[in-house]
DNA sequence: TAAAAATATCCCGATATGGTATATTTTGTT
DNA sequence: AACAAAATATACCATATCGGGATATTTTTA
């Protein structure tokens, strides 16, 4: 997940993000480190809070272009 | 998640993608019936099946264009 | 309309998840 | 450099969620 650098980009603390998303700070240390991860739900509303996909996010970047 | 749509697409059964992704059928019929939801690697698993990107899986169409 | 195929649901053990609390690390100030 | 404060990571734990096997139900086919 591109959480860290996505977070670190808009300068904010994992603490803020998590009040933003209605979670708490060691959630998101957790998936930043890669220890948890998030369901569906919570990952498009951390895509959803920094404008991008959900394919951006996860890093996939690697795929066909005309890919619906 | 657009997954029974796509799956009906291919002309494949609930159980042929089950064998194809290393998964059992069940577990199939709950994701298009939405009562389980997949975690992120089975949810890119099936992305790629598919040759999708996990925002159109998800159904995820209104987002802005230059979206990374 | 009976058999076969496909799909949905029940039960259950195992695993993953998130919270609180706490430890550790990093940053800033003097 | 030393200390305080802020930021981040980790331990423990209760609970939720997951996936599998088995089975029921529905749909398709002959």
């Amino acid at each position: 997940m591109r959480l860290k650098e996505l977070r670190k980009t808009k300068g904010i603390s994992q603490l803020k993000l998590a009040m933003d998303l209605n979670t708490s700070q060691n959630t998101i240390s957790r998936y930043e480190t890669g220890e948890r991860e998030p369901g569906i739900v919570e990952l498009i509303k951390i895509a959803d809070y920094f404008n991008v996909s959900v394919d951006y996010l996860l890093e996939r970047t690697d795929y066909p272009q005309m890919y619906r």
